[in-house]
DNA sequence: TTATAAAATTGACATTTATCAACTTATTTT
DNA sequence: AAAATAAGTTGATAAATGTCAATTTTATAA
């Protein structure tokens, strides 16, 4: 997995500098020469077919990631042999930070479909940081984010009922696409109804019946993984989450 | 809140050299000189008495703290007017790393019984990881700790049962306390039976239930808020995680 | 100390959710 | 295109959990 060549996508030399994801990513406070250096370090693999993976519990830690584009699942092997899903990473969201302490992945991270990713050397990025005091900044605040965000995720699975869970996950997902310049009312779920109730801590057959019962009241319209959200207030409603839309609109990461 | 004077703990000057979480804290990779500096600028505040804030939601961030002694959870305000627990902080654990990204606390601070802790201003502790490699070093490897920690915890709301999360929940405390040195199987959990209900997504009446059975079973000893774990395998079995405890005791941070 | 309030436990019951099974609909593969 | 496989949905039932109420225990205040 890890022995990807090294591509220019496309044939064209995709830099930083021309990156969609620019104002999200690592490169967001720095510029010109600084930023050289940067995308200088910045690896951009071969993209992931569907069910590839990017790394496997246990790998060393070398790297982290940025989805450019595409999605991925993280997740860990239980007692059982089965998967606990941890989370999933849309396009400009971070991977890999979870490994810096221990020098070695702790799950597995998994393509959900077609995905591209830029590969950061974390030695060199830790060397930039040191030199470039407004990277250090922007790797802390990205960092702080992250931690920020599972909170938030935390929020979202400490909910008592399969209603509230559902409906703050469908809010969580509507609002990361409207971060990143997506529409956040209409949107494609890459991952399986399987992975979502996993995730949620539900039985996928939960999941459907919740799903139908969503759309029988109008609150969603959901053909497999095309989701259209109809009722933003009624899902929040349910949620029972008084300022996520808020907290996550207030961003400036 | 922020108000409280720096004192010099019981008359003396207590320093990160002589500090029992020395191994766990941010100064674990520094010496000398550079020890002193960043003794220098952090702060010891007056302990909290129980039920007192370190911060409230929207305060200014401008400190992270460690647990001294004690115990705090941390909690955000829902929809209606209730609190939902998002986490508990033990001694050697740190406190504020979410809110770096958007300059604000996104949760409460509450003391859970009489609490001391120490304050690192962070722009300060910015400027000192920019001159300091291994501090900034230390400091990436603690985020990333508190990222791992966090999704740890998210496996942990993601089990279906409430015997699960609730194993999950007591083995996760009993290995953080062994981590900092104080016994696995034998300690107190400074918060209220409502406190793990509201964090893992439980009814009270149903944690209560589940300690009786458990203790019925000879897994635990639960009198109050003094708990013995009398069989670890059985816990272990119940949380369904396989490396729960090989991650943790893995972990060299 | 006594009085009062809060926290924890227990029981009865209603509701929600998981499980099992059947079936339909997509997606792959041959 | 047909066959095979996987994913998703729906129904019936059992099990788990939440809710309500009563009671006991512990903590706090007068």
């Amino acid at each position: 997995m890890r022995d990807n060549k090294i591509v220019d996508l496309h044939g064209i030399n995709v830099s930083c500098n021309e990156c969609s994801l620019h104002q999200l990513c690592l490169p967001q406070s720095i510029d010109g020469a600084e930023l050289e250096k940067l995308d200088y370090i910045i690896e951009r693999k071969k993209p992931l077919k569907r069910n590839e993976y990017l790394f496997q519990v246990g790998s060393a830690f070398d790297s982290i990631y940025v989805v450019r584009s595409g999605s991925l699942k993280t997740f860990s092997p239980t007692i059982d042999g089965q998967e606990q899903v941890t989370g999933f990473h849309l396009p400009g969201e971070l991977l890999g930070l979870d490994a810096i302490g221990k020098g070695h992945h702790p799950c597995v991270a998994k393509a959900l479909e077609t995905t591209s990713v830029c590969e950061i050397p974390f030695d060199r990025l830790e060397e930039l940081a040191q030199e470039l005091p407004t990277l250090q900044h922007q790797l802390l605040r990205l960092m702080s984010k992250e931690i920020f965000d599972d909170q938030e995720l935390m929020l979202l699975l400490g909910k008592k009922t399969a209603e509230a869970r559902l409906s703050a996950f469908l809010l969580s997902i509507s609002l990361r696409f409207k971060q990143r310049g997506f529409s956040s009312t209409e949107f494609y779920l890459s991952m399986s109804r399987n992975d979502i109730a996993n995730y949620l801590g539900l039985a996928v057959e939960t999941v459907s019946r919740m799903f139908t019962r969503f759309q029988d009241d109008g609150i969603i319209t959901a053909e497999r993984k095309h989701i259209m959200i109809k009722n933003w207030n009624a899902l929040q409603q349910m949620a029972g989450i008084s300022q996520l839309s808020e907290k996550v609109s207030k961003s400036s990461i």
